[in-house]
RNA sequence: CGGGGCGUAGCGCAGCCUGGUAGCGCACCUGCCUUGGGCGCAGGGGGUCACAGGUUCAAAUCCUGUCGCCCCGACCA
């Protein structure tokens, strides 16, 4: 039995001026949690306490498909240079030189470390497929560090690798995780759903997002109430409805003038059309790393052709280019492959790699091919007639722009974003976008470390076969923070019981009252003798202040023992309902647990 | 990295404009009192006013620089 009187449990009236989400401000002032420095954290007693519970349901659901490691944080450059990410990962990396100057940094994330023992020790078919496991400090230099615990530089994460002969066998072990996360979710009381998410820049392979549905997100979902179709905005596709085009006025693209008229919304109120009758042109510069060149950026023009009214989903065009970079055109580059100003651009006329797939002759072809712009349409565009779009002369725009006809794009690409009220691409009913908070995420990873790092085994044949992976994280802090954002008031926040630092908090009103406190003590015995987490609010406070830090703290049952003693009676507190039972103290264990699951 | 805000006691803040003994509430310690929703009374401890430099007889206050933290954006396997 814990004695609140001889705990560290520092509660605070107010919470910390610079906590602006829920999670933050009940993580500090519930006296689970300090902060260090941005986006590095302390836990203390009552935060470890209630991670630890999450991290035991985590690995216990884990050890029913996989096996637990504990690898390296510290890792040494060159096996990041094998990957390729000492590069890729940029500041977000934390790095570091050891006493001989050799570069060390610390791990974001440990394919390569998983890949390089898989390499070594892995050498058979008959040895896979093998699921490996840990929970383990992840270090990430953000960007911006913010909400409490919601996005630190320094957090635990469960990360899982996968290893398997083929698809067929990654197809099970990203299932078994997606079972498993369910478990482990559900157990730790969490409203959540998953959602198809964005691939990353490796494109192609399968990937799943756990998202708890919250204002301190930071990803937006778009989810059907219909047909259940949910999926990330980043990765999200809509049905639209037919947009109306234009009477062709004349043959062909025709100059108007348009004297200043530089935004969609100017031109389109100015020719007195619909911003959906125009089209969108984007420059931007897709860059590359310069192999003849090393540390220089290769640049290539990439024109983007979108409806009026649409954006741009910057993860779908990531995809669209092969996992490249990409960057606004400078002026002078808009000028060069325009020939005009900014706020005029249009596709017609622009030289650009056309989709009628040129037979690629003579190197000099080639060269000239891959120099050429890429012009990437969005499929909305398709099959539309009479656009209007900008002429690529100051003050003009042209009219009668139909594509295929006026202009050939390198490709049609779904490059927008979708939008709340549009269809749902599966059912037709109006989608629904919300801000969400990832949890958990599964993934399909393929052959990208098997084949950088040089992992393989002998199949069946003798041959040599490349494994292909999976990859699987749960953010083990951000189960807490859903938590918290999901079940709060303006007193602080109940908890689950399976995860909760405590399952119930016995109040005795009066310390000094012999015959409370004894009883309060009875009391607190019995329920971890049947198998309870208990703390003692012992502490000689008047009754206000402990209900107070009683409600504040995330236990979910409360146990009042109080006035109605006299009558062999206590109250049973519900943290989440606040409904109150009286229980008796005779049979208190028998009466709780019917509240309560011991 | 761009924009904004803030650094004064453990927490929340005032004082700064107009330079002159560093303050308030909560928390903390002691005593009395009180005991079903952050009691009351009395006494008390605690601060290099983020740091560095400058102006001045005198700097929390004015000037310059640096650092830190928060928010918005950019970014984010």
């Amino acid at each position: 039995m814990h004695r609140w009187s001889q705990l560290f449990i520092p509660t605070l009236r107010e919470a910390p001026a610079d906590a602006e989400v829920a999670s933050h401000k009940f993580l500090v002032r519930a006296g689970y949690i300090r902060q260090l420095a941005a986006g590095i954290y302390s836990y203390l007693f009552m935060g470890q306490r209630t991670l630890l519970k999450i991290i035991d349901i985590v690995r216990e659901e884990m050890n029913t498909i996989g096996q637990e490691f504990l690898l390296p944080a510290l890792h040494p450059r060159e096996l990041w240079e094998e990957s390729g990410r000492w590069q890729v990962m940029g500041d977000t990396m934390f790095r570091l030189k050891d006493r001989k100057g050799a570069d060390l940094c610390l791990g974001m994330t440990h394919e390569e470390v998983m890949t390089q023992i898989a390499r070594k020790d892995l050498r058979s078919y008959k040895q896979l497929p093998q699921i490996w496991y840990q929970i383990q400090n992840k270090f990430r230099d953000e960007p911006r560090p913010k909400s409490g615990l919601i996005r630190v530089r320094q957090f635990t994460m469960k990360d899982s690798y996968s290893f398997d002969i083929d698809a067929a066998g990654l197809d099970v072990s990203y299932q078994k995780h997606d079972q498993v996360y369910r478990a482990i979710f559900d157990r730790c009381g969490l409203k959540y759903m998953t959602v198809e998410a964005h691939s990353g820049a490796m494109g192609g392979s399968q990937s799943q997002e756990f998202m708890v549905m919250s204002d301190a997100g930071e990803d937006m979902v778009a989810s059907c109430g219909m047909c259940g179709y949910a999926a990330n905005l980043e990765k999200a596709s809509s049905q639209l409805p037919a947009a109306q085009d234009l009477p062709e006025d004349g043959a062909g693209p025709k100059e108007v003038h348009t004297p200043g008229m530089k935004t969609i919304e100017e031109v389109a109120k100015f020719l007195d059309v619909s911003p959906t009758q125009k089209i969108k042109t984007l420059a931007l510069m897709q860059l590359e790393d310069d192999k003849k060149k090393p540390g220089e950026k290769k640049t290539r023009p990439v024109i983007v052709l979108l409806r009026g009214d649409h954006t741009l989903n910057e993860a779908k065009l990531t995809t669209a280019l092969g996992g490249k970079e990409f960057r606004p055109m400078h002026e002078e580059e808009i000028q060069r492959v325009f020939g005009s100003p900014a706020g005029y651009l249009g596709p017609v006329k622009v030289p650009a790699l056309s989709s009628a797939g040129e037979e690629i002759g003579s190197v000099t072809q080639r060269i000239i091919l891959e120099a050429l712009p890429l012009m990437l349409a969005d499929t909305a565009l398709k099959g539309r007639k009479n656009l209007v779009a900008g002429a690529n002369k100051e003050n003009y725009h042209l009219k009668n722009v139909t594509p295929l006809r006026d202009f050939h794009p390198t490709e049609w690409v779904d490059l927008r974003n979708a939008a709340a009220g549009e269809g749902c691409p599966n059912c037709g009913n109006p989608l629904v976008v919300g801000t969400a908070m990832e949890i958990g995420h599964i993934f399909k990873l393929g052959y990208k470390y098997s084949t950088s790092m040089g992992l393989s085994v002998l199949d069946k044949d003798g041959k040599e076969t490349k494994p292909i992976m999976g990859c699987y994280g749960i953010g083990v802090e951000r189960i807490l923070t859903a938590a918290i954002e999901q079940n709060n008031d303006k007193d602080g926040f109940w908890l689950s019981q399976t995860i909760a630092p405590f399952d119930v908090v016995v109040t005795p009103t009066n310390v000094t009252d012999a015959n409370l406190l004894r009883t309060a003590e009875e009391i607190a015995l019995k329920l971890e003798k049947t198998g309870f987490d208990v703390l003692l609010d012992d502490r000689d406070e008047r009754p206000g202040v402990k209900f107070k830090d009683a409600d504040l703290v995330g236990i979910p049952y409360r146990i009042n023992v109080g006035k109605k003693v006299t009558e062999g009676k206590v109250e049973v507190v519900t943290r989440s309902t606040r409904q109150t039972t009286d229980a008796s103290i005779a049979a208190i264990e028998a009466q709780f647990s019917e509240i309560a699951q011991a």
